[in-house]
RNA sequence: AGGCCCAUGGUGUAAUGGUAGCACUUCGGAUUUUGGUUCCGUCAGUCUAGGUUCGAAUCCUAGUGGGCCUGCCA
């Protein structure tokens, strides 16, 4: 038996059922309703299941859970294939739908009739929901609870003939109307819609319930631990008593663990759609969402996605993770393996008064640790450009930076000293002029002299102009729902979460292509934009380096 | 209010009746041609009260706190 990198209680029941001999295998599942886009949450699930299912040998099923036609849609069925794609979570040749169930589903309902155990109901939702009493109370049974066998085959083969009308009638179970779980007082199993189905088209006008679908779909296909979230856990009875009352070929569990949830942000697929639908973000793949295609075009890998669904945690404890996790995976992910550019993103104008006419040319290593990522020619020329945060006028004592008279380095090139300051009326520095050590060719100097800083650069003459985007969380509160009385979770939208800078990058930043990862040394890992135009590239900012200056200076005020 | 579930540092997660560990975060130090990386260190935890036991984070009871459930959604 596989050893799992993460044990966790999922872990240890199935281990338990094993070793009683229960299942020889074991089989798991994704279910997705083909309804919206995935996000970090089901990635998480997907994570979860496809790792079990790895680590026992076992099968992994992608199931589409596609019982509501009313809100379903092939384009949903693709995105998510090419999400779970990108993750990694290979489905071989186990891909389902529930609606290739709905005949044996049909077949198992009239079972259940014939058992005495469903009847078909005449009442309205609105009498049904009247009738289902409360938290504290018993239901009521309904009139038509006692109908005979024959009837409610006559009436249920009509309801699939297409007799009724939306709402008419509904086929019910019939449990227990006292039943302290409302799941279990005489739950609907079949409704009526005359909606075309995204794959069976108008075959059927009566689609099964989730609760009449899931477990049974489970079973056919062989699952042996199916895996949910906790809001679930009410449901399981439910699920049961189905698998005990039906002839099916297999016996499912089912195991409820809790969502993920991801500070500054929200996650709900109703909420999620209300950021896109009023514009607060762009689309369902704007790189600020906690979708799976808004991380992708973020910039985040799918190495780091998966670390970090193995770092969360699999328990039944609500909880909180916080965005610093993530974005350590991606960091962690990209360290090794983006190479390192230059890149401007605030520039501010220097002169080189000693510097030749001439272009030099100097070899930055694309890594500072991988030799074998080669490296790249970086121009440097009389005028460049730094970031203006790399000068200081007036600079506090641990500020190692470009400040009057202050020597710093220029990443892989030489030493240069401020000279002079130029300023706009306002006094505001618009120009240095500075001087360069040519003994200082190549980063160091004869006299081996210590300089404390090293900035980037971009040459003034030889550059990429390029639209950066910078990204701050999509919401400014840990906890977006954390409002006064009366508040949305739209109150706490952080109007900073996208900046757009006209940056400078150097020349070989040319060569790079969409969806791959650069680091902007000292800014931060970019990528670049699959649907820019290409004289015109926009970047992404992925993720900010560690910054302890940016630390110490907040500090400091 | 009825049922079900949950409770370990700031966050997340281990310890399965026998020394409370790991990671992120915080804060420090070393190294560094990225104030990056790397390395080292630091702060900080078993919800409360009873009980069982030689011994309880772990088992039992009660309390407290939190989550979910009254769609012909999934």
């Amino acid at each position: 038996m596989a050893e799992p990198r993460a044990k966790n209680f999922i872990y240890e029941q199935i281990d338990a059922d094993l070793a009683a001999g229960r299942h020889s295998t074991v089989v798991t599942r994704f279910p997705p309703e083909p309804n919206g886009y995935l996000h970090i949450g089901h990635a998480k699930s997907i994570c979860l299941n496809h790792g079990i299912a790895a680590a026992y040998n076992g099968r992994f099923h992608l199931r589409f859970d596609d019982t509501n036609p009313s809100k379903e849609e092939t384009r949903y069925v693709e995105s998510i294939k090419e999400d779970l794609r990108w993750l990694g979570a290979d489905w071989g040749d186990n891909l389902f739908f529930a609606s290739d169930y709905f005949e044996q589903l049909h077949d198992w309902a009239v079972h259940l009739i014939r058992e005495g155990r469903a009847f078909v109901c005449d009442l309205s939702g609105d009498e049904i929901r009247a009738h289902r009493g409360t938290l504290t109370t018993p239901g009521r049974e309904s009139p038509f609870r006692g109908r005979s066998v024959e009837e409610n085959l006559d009436l249920f083969a009509r309801m699939r003939a297409g007799e009724f009308g939306d709402g008419e009638k509904v086929l019910r179970a019939r449990i227990d109307m006292a039943h302290p779980n409302l799941n279990m007082r005489d739950p609907v199993l079949y409704r009526i819609l005359h909606a075309k189905h995204h794959r069976t088209g108008d075959g059927w006008c009566i689609y099964p319930m989730y609760d009449f679908a899931h477990g049974q779909s489970d079973a056919i296909e062989g699952i042996t631990h199916s895996i949910c979230t906790l809001e679930f856990e009410d449901h399981r009875p439910l699920y049961n008593w189905f698998i005990d009352n039906l002839p099916v070929p297999h016996r499912p569990r089912q195991i409820e663990f809790a969502r993920l949830n991801l500070t500054h942000t929200v996650m709900s697929k109703r909420r999620l759609l209300q950021l896109v639908n009023e514009g607060h973000v762009d689309g369902w793949d704007d790189p600020r969402m906690p979708t799976v295609s808004g991380l992708r075009r973020r910039g985040y890998t799918p190495e780091a996605i998966r670390e970090f669904c193995d770092r969360v945690g699999v328990a039944k404890r609500n909880n909180t993770i916080s965005l610093s996790l993530l974005e350590f995976c991606l960091r962690q992910d990209l360290e090794g393996r983006a190479p390192r550019r230059m890149a401007v993103l605030d520039p501010l104008k220097v002169v080189i008064t000693n510097f030749p006419e001439a272009t030099e040319t100097y070899a930055g290593p694309n890594h500072p640790a991988e030799p074998a990522m080669g490296e790249r020619e970086v121009p440097l020329t009389r005028e460049i450009y730094i970031e203006r945060e790399d000068f200081m006028e007036d600079p506090p004592k641990k500020y190692f930076r470009l400040a009057p008279g202050r020597e710093v380095r220029l990443r892989y090139a030489c030493y240069i000293t401020c000279t002079d300051v130029v300023k706009d009326a306002e006094g505001r520095a618009v120009e240095l002029r500075a001087t360069f050590d040519p003994e200082s060719r190549g980063g160091s100097t004869p006299d081996n002299r210590k300089v404390k800083g090293t900035i980037h650069w971009v040459s003034a003459t030889e550059n990429v102009p390029l639209e950066v985007r910078l990204y701050e969380p999509l919401f400014s509160a840990e906890n977006p729902d954390d409002v006064p009385e009366g508040g949305s979770f739209l109150d706490n939208l952080n109007p900073e979460s996208r900046r757009t800078v006209a940056a400078y990058g150097e020349p070989a930043l040319r060569g790079t292509r969409p969806g791959e990862p650069v680091q902007f040394e000292r800014k931060g890992y970019f990528v670049l934009d699959a649907d820019c135009a290409e004289d015109r590239p926009v970047f992404h900012r992925s993720v900010t380096l560690r910054d302890s200056w940016a630390k110490q200076a907040k500090a400091g005020d």
